[in-house]
DNA sequence: GGACTGAAGTTGTATATACAGCCCTGCGGA
DNA sequence: TCCGCAGGGCTGTATATACAACTTCAGTCC
């Protein structure tokens, strides 16, 4: 560190920033080429480059290459939201996670669920777990695992290992995909999370990826009223 | 680019992935250094560094300086998901968007809402809009805002722009907070949406800030039986 | 008038080099 | 035996340099 405590590249990216902000580079307006920030802050084009790089990558900036850089359209910009692992949360928040097994079995899975899954083989595991809070039911995860990619998987002893852990111990995880959206519950699930009827659930559907094949596909319901996602956008 | 059409330190990434996802390199353990990667792909450091330093920001690795780099642990990483405009989504699926408003005012906000906004003054703006895909209502956008950062908030004409868009325009972003979950509308706000008695509804709630205030509160609900939230995390 | 050409500007990538600061280990002295 | 310190390895940052590929625009030629 030449001087400061705060990088070189880092002034860089607030030098940028604060004209955005300010609204003196308004959306779609052209920036500072790599050029004349160099001139004007007296750094390398390197420096330069990481911080202009570091800004398109989280989003305030776009790039064409060979014409220019200009101020993204924030309006379409995504704002990013986390899905965390259910026992994670429940023990950052300083509680007790606890899951009970419902069900663990082999079985011929509902269409839908074929559909999703792209099994080859006819069969499929299911397991229907339900994690407590301080004996709360916040979560009860509705899961089909294709045997190919996890043939232990009835096995597992799923009080002392999520299926989430297991899952990534023997298929190493390549993607996931989520929808989120509000129901209200099946009467199947219902009881399960404590919620009466005509309560609403979040549910959140997961497909996993591995080795390039669906591994598994999981339906997330979350008392309502208990739960929720947050996330937080900067700049 | 000096042999191929796929950069560098894009192989230097996949070689790294590689590795991680054949189980070769478990979560913890620790990733060959800058120096080594350097003898083994015959590159230089600080394509190396690169490589490296993008897959730390997408949260495949972690890094202590002095003292090396690790897998990093996937169960605990959070998985993104995007909240986009809804106008921009309807156009994108090619629909027509329209909006419909309901009420625009100046009012003594709910206590609740006078906290989230942190108001000075007694008073807020109010607008109640419906925003519609192809006729079909999709979001109730319920937002409150502080005069102070956006006094001509009740002059503006929201059926050519939505509120998001003039409070850009007016005060430019710093942070979005969100918060997302699954209700059972109230009843001033289920036949807003079309939904029947007993029907869930996704609610955002979103609090944005503009030079270091809080601008605006909203909350925005959606037909749960219309609308979903999508992400997609790679690697 | 229209099409081609070339120069200037811009981004994208890659390298060699340098130094600061942190972490860990092992060696030597008390 | 235990403490302290030096050195080696690692990450973090910064620079100067180089070339490739693309865009834009002005100027020229047909």
């Amino acid at each position: 560190m030449s001087a400061a405590a705060v990088p070189l590249y880092e002034k860089v990216k607030h030098h940028v920033l604060k004209r955005i902000r300010s609204g003196e580079w308004q959306p779609g307006a052209r920036v500072h080429s790599e050029h004349e920030l160099v001139r004007e802050l007296n750094v390398s084009r390197m420096t330069a480059n990481r911080a202009i790089r570091e800004l398109v990558s989280s989003g305030v900036l776009s790039r064409i290459a060979g014409s220019g850089t200009f101020v993204a359209d924030l309006r379409s910009a995504g704002h990013p939201l986390q899905i965390r692992n259910i026992a994670t949360e429940i023990a950052e928040r300083g509680h007790v996670h606890r899951a009970e097994v419902l069900k663990l079995e082999r079985l011929v899975p509902p269409e839908a669920v074929r559909a999703r899954l792209k099994l080859r083989g006819r069969q499929a595991f299911h397991s229907l777990v339900v994690h407590y809070e301080n004996d709360v039911p916040l979560q009860l995860e509705d899961r089909y695992v294709d045997p190919a990619v996890a043939p232990g998987y009835l096995d597992v002893d799923f009080l002392k290992v999520t299926s989430h852990q297991y899952l990534m111990a023997v298929a190493p995880l390549e993607r996931v995909e989520h929808v989120v959206k509000a129901v209200v519950p099946p009467a199947s699930v219902a009881p399960l999370l404590g919620l009466g009827a005509g309560e609403a659930a979040l549910l959140i559907e997961r497909t996993t990826f591995s080795r390039g094949r669906r591994a598994s596909f999981a339906l997330l319901y979350h008392a309502g009223s208990r739960f929720e996602l947050a996330g937080v956008f900067d700049l």
